[in-house]
DNA sequence: GTCTATATCTTGATAGAC
DNA sequence: GTCTATCAAGATATAGAC
């Protein structure tokens, strides 16, 4: 969950282009000398720092992990309803869509996951568990206040609200229609809206 | 959205265990190696019947589009209610996830839309266009016979359907909890569901 | 830390015999 | 239609010089 030693420069630059080129292309998709070429080293020397392939895309998940998580820690911390937060939620994949071009890094990898090393699974598992977590504490919070509805299960819906997001995502970017994601995000919120006009 | 001529053994037999392979590891993840190991038949051979992997890949996005709109036929063709349609709607998907043990296609696919041959991408976008056709038609049934809450809008509703159920078997199928996907299926339907108890 | 050089393997694809 | 043989390119990874 939390990092190790801090990265040399050089690694976290190896780091983000690994992560960039995987939201854009997969871990099937990406080469050390694609890496290579964006950092501006030999693909020989991305072992000094990450000796396999799969150490490269672990680590990138991680990364990844974290930097999500301190969005979310952001989004809790401003005094907004639930509703505004799955909103601001939902501008996150919105925004790494439209303005970075990219996918969600765990989206991606985890279609690819019969191809991926073990402990790369497992770190975008747990990528899905802390959007969970937070998630349904967001429902959870819109629930008490009244202003969704009583009736949803809200651990599972936070876990069908990522999965829409995540699915319309990909739909999105194939498709080159981008609105299909934010239009998804806004009807799944207007779906446990209790306070419809 | 038609088959040209019809397929000799040999050339259907590649197709299906191209399929299934694309479905396993994606695009990026299978090679002409695995399907001939596949079919009993040399890597060389599958080139006379499909010149290029685009080529394989485009014909087997075509017959699964064709295979899966036979099944959307069959439900249509019964006599039960919208609700029970989407539902046999997700027990596609899950019969898919858990006795193939195989992902969507074109969920799959679609996430590696950046490697992919420009022809295969409209395939499997217009697969998806096809899901949403008749998934709309469904919910406007639904919202018709009064069964569907009326305020929902039906062509956005059919593409976060489909979102969340790609998306879920995506992550049910990383995470390997199957249970995921018909859960969120269920709460999906759940949701727009006026005759609740 | 980064390089050159290289090993080893796999890939999609082609040529030509049968 | 399928084979053998082969190719050129690209992949991950390692060894050792600098």
């Amino acid at each position: 969950m939390t990092s190790q030693e801090p990265l040399s420069q050089k690694a976290s630059e190896i780091l983000g282009s690994a992560q960039s080129l995987m939201q854009d292309k997969g871990y099937n998709g990406f080469s050390f000398r694609d890496v290579a070429a964006q950092v501006g080293i030999k693909s020989a020397s991305i072992h000094y720092h990450f000796p396999t392939k799969g150490d490269l895309a672990k680590a990138a998940v991680g990364s990844y992990r974290e930097a999500f998580s301190k969005l979310l820690e952001d989004i809790s911390a401003q005094n907004i309803t639930p509703r505004s937060q799955l909103q601001k939620y939902g501008d996150i994949f919105m925004d790494t869509l439209t303005v970075k071009h990219n996918a969600c890094l765990c989206g991606i990898l985890a279609s690819e996951a019969e191809s991926l090393p073990e402990d790369v699974r497992h770190q975008v598992d747990g990528f899905f568990d802390d959007q969970r977590a937070w998630l349904s504490a967001v429902v959870e919070a819109g629930i008490k206040d009244g202003t969704f509805r009583s009736v949803i299960a809200t651990q599972q819906y936070a876990i069908t609200f990522l999965s829409a997001l995540e699915g319309a995502m990909i739909i999105a970017r194939s498709t080159q229609k981008p609105e299909i994601l934010n239009q998804t995000t806004d009807q799944m919120i207007g779906l446990i809206d209790d306070t419809a006009d």
